[in-house]
DNA sequence: CCTGTAATTGCAAACGTTTGCAACGGTCTC
DNA sequence: GAGACCGTTGCAAACGTTTGCAATTACAGG
């Protein structure tokens, strides 16, 4: 590799003066400056970043480390491109780490990520990476979670109201007439999952309906997930007549059991997903989906991420923005009278069985 | 940041010591060993990479560059899932950029890439960066290419075999009994855009039918890009029975149209999608799709390139992979006898405007 | 007691940069 | 003519590693 030496050596001059000219100092003379420039074309260098970064002059690295949980999922992707789109705009370049919601391999990208002495991490936080990420916080690393929030930790955050947005899809199921509503959420140990189980119960018992916890489920955050826990669901005795499924992937996957068997969106079934996602508007009929703002939570994580490697004793921020509800035809809008009287003799299906339950006891 | 001589000095050896306690020298002795250990604990030292990187010992680095063109596309986290099972499998690290079909992001990047010393660089390449790509490959670093070719120059590549997949789309088009049948391309400088337009003429060609040009469309390889060229093909006259779009994205912007406009799949229009994504089983109807293997496309292509870092000597390889057709309801199968009819009927009534325009003229 | 050997350790160079400081030659000022 | 100053340049240190080589120690054999 052609180093600053080949080009000092060929320019006639140090290498004090070949960097000088690189980074464009004023200290240079006009004629001396051409030749080197011009040794530097006929030599075909380029200058080393590793070097650089190791020098560690301030903000030279310019580098930050986007990890997410799973690369294959678009919402994902596109919470990277407005990370990257920021750090584009701002000489940043950003280092993507994928785990596929593995815990071991998370915790290895992180440290790699710290090893290449990275300026800063994003990253959805979750309870599986919570000691590495607060640990690493507290070594004076720059982090910032999005999508994702940890519970107790004090860490710039950017997130999507999750309650809000569960909320807003089961009360426009209600107002459509809906009164079995099923919640399929993704992981557990994630936030999003807990806050948007919370919106959907918050919505019923608004209503004064109570929850039938046979109907509330969660999974792995996949398509697979999505598959097996609607067949669940419809194959109850007494099957909700919608479904909000709680991430994009497992609304794939109960599209599909949906049309494996032959049920009609919105009349058999209806069905909000979580996650906007281009091809929604592709779907037939159309689906109805909470929007979140994938883009902008990146973006809004990426600023804050400069902002405290800027200045690291900045106190930390919460942003917190505002998903909002797309309305298409597969929640049953237009069919209010039909939806309403079937929801009718469905509780009096349930209310028969349980008092010939009664009985036989 | 606590480094190697902050470790030494507390446990009172040298920095060599702990380098090589680090390295898992046997050059060390056991007591030694374990003061180091504890020093490196109490501290919580971690390597610097990047001055590894920067002392260049042989495949210390162990870091490859994947470019894609387009994050948002998920056939390419498909691919960049691929890659990275190998690169993890084999200890390398997947440093990612996203060009967003940008040649000038992606020249950028190419160069950080190389600034940073990766040990090799895998992306899709097209005649956009073809420049850069050769000069850097020919300067040295090992630079496979996947999913997309460059025609003359001398790479490793991984490429699924695109006129084989159009081939057999049309072909099964054909079959069904379709006769105008329109193609969506993408990007016309992709290598994959004229090869599936080639397989696309070859399978007509072989059933004695003439193109006709009106129906051969080339786009941006985007959703919108979809969408609008679908609305011009099916407000021609005499609109095409079936369409084979190009790519994942543009096929949602062709179901995006196609929806809008209220039409059935497949009785008033046919569709085969390039990539058969994860949502083509969710569709209503289920999309017929030429699936590509995307994750292999990247795992070949990520033994490629760690075959070529082992030996930069090696012949160049060019590793073709077949594509599946994945036949499914929107194509119109099990409809075979009114595809037909309405094929004679739409014949007859071009002939007759045909005729018409001469006794007009 | 001297010498050879093996085990363990330290010294210092090298990787490719950047930059503070000093040096050099020239010009200006008094 | 001497000193000050300016513009330009080079020297050398530093960043955090790894590693060849040399130094140190202990010990065995003669």
């Amino acid at each position: 590799m052609v180093g600053l030496k080949d080009v000092a050596l060929r320019a006639d001059v140090s290498v004090s003066t070949v960097s000088r000219v690189l980074t464009g100092s004023p200290l240079v003379n006009a004629e001396t400056r051409d030749r080197v420039q011009q040794a530097i074309d006929a030599l075909g260098y380029h200058p080393n970043r590793v070097a650089r970064r190791l020098r560690g002059d301030a903000a030279a690295a310019s580098l930050i480390g986007l990890l997410v949980p799973d690369i294959q999922n678009p919402f994902f992707a596109e919470v990277a491109r407005g990370v990257e789109r920021v750090a584009q705009a701002e000489g940043y370049m950003v280092f993507v780490g994928n785990s596929d919601e593995d815990e071991a391999v998370e915790r290895r990208y992180l440290r790699l990520m710290r090893a290449e002495r990275v300026d800063g991490i994003i990253l959805p936080a979750s309870s599986d990476n919570a000691t590495t990420v607060v640990e690493m916080a507290r070594g004076g690393l720059p982090i910032v979670c999005v999508d994702r929030r940890l519970p107790r930790a004090t860490l710039d955050t950017v997130v999507a109201d999750n309650v809000e947005g569960a909320y807003d899809a089961v009360r426009h199921l209600l107002a459509v007439g809906h009164r079995r509503i099923a919640f399929i959420g993704g992981r557990r140990q994630l936030s999003t999952t807990q806050e948007r189980q919370q919106g959907y119960r918050r919505a019923l018992a608004e209503q004064g309906i109570v929850v039938d916890e046979t109907l509330v489920r969660a999974g792995d955050s996949r398509q697979a997930g999505g598959r097996d826990l609607t067949r669940e669901l419809l194959e109850l005795p007494h099957p909700p007549t919608a479904l909000l499924v709680g991430n994009n992937l497992m609304t794939l996957g109960a599209l599909e059991t949906i049309h494996a068997r032959g049920l009609r969106i919105p009349d058999d079934v209806a069905v909000v997903g979580y996650d906007d996602m281009p091809w929604a508007a592709a779907f037939n009929p159309p689906l109805t989906a909470v929007r979140q703002p994938g883009q902008e939570l990146g973006r809004r994580a990426a600023e804050l991420l400069l902002a405290r490697i800027e200045d690291p004793s900045r106190s930390t921020t919460l942003v917190t923005l505002r998903p909002e509800l797309v309305v298409r035809l597969s929640c049953g809008v237009g069919r209010e009278a039909k939806i309403r009287a079937r929801a009718r003799r469905d509780e009096h299906a349930i209310r028969q069985a349980a008092a010939d339950d009664s009985v036989a006891a």
